[in-house]
RNA sequence: UGGGCUAUAGCCAAGCGGUAAGGCACAGGACUUUGACUCCUGCAUUUCGCUGGUUCGAAUCCAGCUAGCCCAG
């Protein structure tokens, strides 16, 4: 019997996943990743974030009712220095982070499955909406979720072929739908809890305010410029924008208008109007493979995402000399960041992708 | 200190005697395991620079005042 660590958060998708396990025969050991939150904190938030102090209770209730052993492991080192401090040093460089692809690779992954593989575990396994697969090439990659609106992948397409070959998503096989409804007739009692959502470690949602907390910064304002350089108004300092923003710039040009770039160097933050953040070319680096260990020097048309909650857009991709892999879009894709992940996907599987310049 | 023009919410701006459009900004909500985008709702309840007047009734007409702009000195 493979004995296999559950990350569980205290919802029902880990809640559901740990119960497939189990009926699937393994031995199941439910862990909560302690990463952010002081234990002596008493603000309990109330909408319930991925891994606050209310995860803990539910989860533990939860492996209690499963009849699993349950621990809480504590990675807060690990969290603060791959991802806040990555989260707040990003957008000091006037890029736009995404703290959960970050948390995923190096914390529930490598520093869980370290872990787990020192308690004598196999595999290490979560509620993601994304299925695992081997494939003849012998590689292993990611399927996209038989539920394409609630598909992870995109935020799971850091994982390394080490991490893959020993991960088990069972949730990825059911819609969210089914893994309620299992819930439900197990009786678990976070069957209607609501999805997490938003910057789990900012409760407040005022990540300007934290960045400027963590960094002990001022903020430091400077000029909104448009594409001539002409002045256009003063902004509230460079972590407050991101490219493609419209809201919060307190600019009344009688039409919308939006951020199409940061310029960091010289604190200045353009702006353009709609069609002005649309480009059909982008390049990305700190690649990762997955269903192919690169291109080989090929052209390959594959569909990309460039955010979280993307569609995806037909795009030809290509490596360059430095190690990098150059996008060129069919059609024009909206808000191009420098920050975050560009995946590409081959069909339901993730090729790789890579951050963002 | 002659003449002309303009003064409507934070910004721009309709309105031309009948009981204050719209856009931007802003606020709240929805959506969302990142930031955004998007969508929905709200946003001048005797108020239209001020003071009087005409009128059943004025932001809309008249007079004076104030402020800004322009032309001429």
């Amino acid at each position: 019997m493979s004995k296999v660590v559950v990350g569980m958060s205290g919802g029902v998708d880990s809640s559901v996943a740990a119960w497939l396990l189990k009926q699937q025969g393994y031995e199941v050991i439910g862990v909560t990743m302690q990463i952010w939150q002081d234990e002596d904190s008493e603000l309990m938030e109330e909408n319930g974030g991925c891994c606050g102090l209310q995860a803990v209770e539910d989860a533990r209730r939860v492996a209690w009712q499963l009849g699993i052993p349950y621990y809480v492991m504590n990675f807060k080192k690990e969290f603060k220095a791959h991802v806040m401090d990555y989260f707040t040093e990003e957008y000091i460089q006037g890029r736009t982070p995404n703290p959960c692809i970050a948390c995923n690779r190096y914390v529930k992954w490598e520093a869980l499955l370290e872990r787990s593989l020192g308690i004598g575990a196999e595999y290490i396994a979560t509620g993601h909406y994304a299925m695992v697969k081997q494939l003849e090439n012998g590689r292993f990659a990611l399927k996209k979720s038989v539920t394409a609106n609630k598909d992870q992948t995109y935020a799971l397409y850091n994982l390394t072929q080490a991490q893959l070959a020993r991960t088990l998503m069972p949730a990825g096989a059911y819609t969210k739908e089914e893994i309620r409804q299992i819930a439900k007739e197990q009786e678990l009692f976070v069957a209607d809890k609501a999805d997490s959502q938003e910057i789990c470690f900012i409760p407040d949602h005022d990540y300007a305010g934290f960045i400027q907390r963590e960094r002990g910064l001022k903020p430091e304002p400077g000029n909104f410029v448009d594409s001539n350089g002409k002045v256009l108004g003063q902004h509230k300092g460079i972590i407050h924008y991101t490219v493609g923003q419209r809201k919060g710039l307190n600019l009344s040009m009688g039409r919308p208008v939006f951020v199409t770039e940061i310029r960091p160097h010289t604190n200045e933050v353009v702006i353009g109007e709609a069609n002005d953040v649309f480009t059909d070319r982008l390049i990305c680096d700190k690649l990762n493979w997955m269903a192919a260990d690169g291109l080989h020097g090929e052209e390959r048309q594959v569909t990309v995402k460039i955010r979280y909650s993307h569609k995806g857009a037909l795009a030809v991709i290509r490596e360059n000399k430095k190690n990098q892999v150059e996008c060129c879009f069919l059609e024009p894709v909206r808000a191009v960041t420098p920050g975050q992940a560009a995946v590409f996907y081959d069909g339901d599987y993730v090729l790789g992708g890579g951050t963002i310049c």
